[in-house]
DNA sequence: GTCTATAGCCCGATAGAC
DNA sequence: GTCTATCGGGCTATAGAC
């Protein structure tokens, strides 16, 4: 954190704010001040808001791929995977109640959104749902999917809903148990491994 | 539709706009030119934009609990009430991929909210949370909760998660399909009425 | 109740010196 | 790469005529 480029530093409050404002009251002169130089810098290295707000979401997508990609290779237990998975949003909750998921947060304003940022929206939705498709087929492999016949499509949606609107709701109540409550719904649907044989 | 008087008809532009382009974003400029009038004419049926707000959101507030109370008027079915519910954000998204819930899309932008449009948003979604939660007991009360050994309180608030993610996530992708994923998932915790007995 | 006019501030973006 | 200065425009809100 200390040794950083000034197009990181900028990517890293520009994200900061969004979390904080969105899209539309977040400004140049918010970030400039924060850092401490002038708005016309961050012209330099992000020529528009729609490159720097493009850039930011970028990032972001990149570190969720990394996480995920990481989670994959720690273990193998769908179960343990969602469970890792939700605990990182929930402890980033206690921790910030504004620490929410930078793509459910800039969503509520896509239809002012640009176009490119929009895009990359929509790229982290489907990542995301294509990752807890996999992680339930796995769960339903091994008999260990709780949920009964429902197409698995369809769940991971419905899972992801779930976590953006806990996400959503924890931050408007100021209270991360609101999340809780639907982590704790959502690890019902896988059950734990069977260690011995019944 | 056609005789309202000017505060009602600001109130619903407002409304309109708020859920395209969310709070910081919609301005006095933007219901004026849509009605008609000018600026300074808003400010004098709605002082500051912080109380144009609370009144919308008070509106909609009205609305709502006037609907859920005609809904359980309608019917003593829980899983009735649940279908007809979900069916009319159904249909909503499906007419105009805006039309999600005004609270939904204010809670994104309630750190920088006055606090008596936060003070409306928290009260809704306590309200609709508490109607969840009769509506579960009464399924429960039949044996028709679905459920499990899951706490009525959790899966309310877990329920509305999903609704306001589904609904958020319907917009984002313009597509009325991914609520409707949302919607079968969450009627499947509640069995329908057995006529007969087996 | 609606208007014109304007105050006072913030916005994104650019030009050009250093 | 960062600065100062500025353009052209938007914003909320108010004053005061009608």
């Amino acid at each position: 954190m200390k040794d950083m480029n000034r197009s990181d530093h900028i990517i890293n409050v520009a994200n900061r704010l969004i979390l904080e404002k969105g899209y539309s009251a977040f400004s140049y002169a918010d970030v400039a001040a924060e850092i401490g130089i002038q708005k016309a810098s961050i012209h330099y290295h992000f020529p528009s808001k729609a490159n720097l707000v493009q850039n930011v979401v970028g990032r972001y997508r990149q570190e969720v791929r990394a996480n995920l990609s990481k989670l994959d290779s720690l273990t193998n237990d769908p179960r343990e995977k969602l469970e890792q998975y939700l605990s990182y949003w929930e402890a980033s909750l206690q921790s910030k109640a504004t620490d929410i998921c930078l793509c459910a947060q800039l969503a509520s304003e896509i239809p002012i959104l640009p176009e490119e940022v929009t895009r990359e929206i929509r790229g982290h939705f489907r990542d995301i749902t294509d990752w807890l498709v996999r992680l339930l087929r796995d769960a339903a492999a091994e008999n260990r999917f709780a949920g009964g016949e429902a197409p698995i499509n369809e769940m991971a949606h419905s899972i992801l809903a779930s976590i953006h609107g806990g996400l959503l709701a924890s931050r408007a109540f100021n209270d991360a148990r609101q999340f809780s409550m639907v982590k704790n719904r959502l690890m019902s649907l896988i059950n734990g491994k069977t260690t011995v044989a019944k």
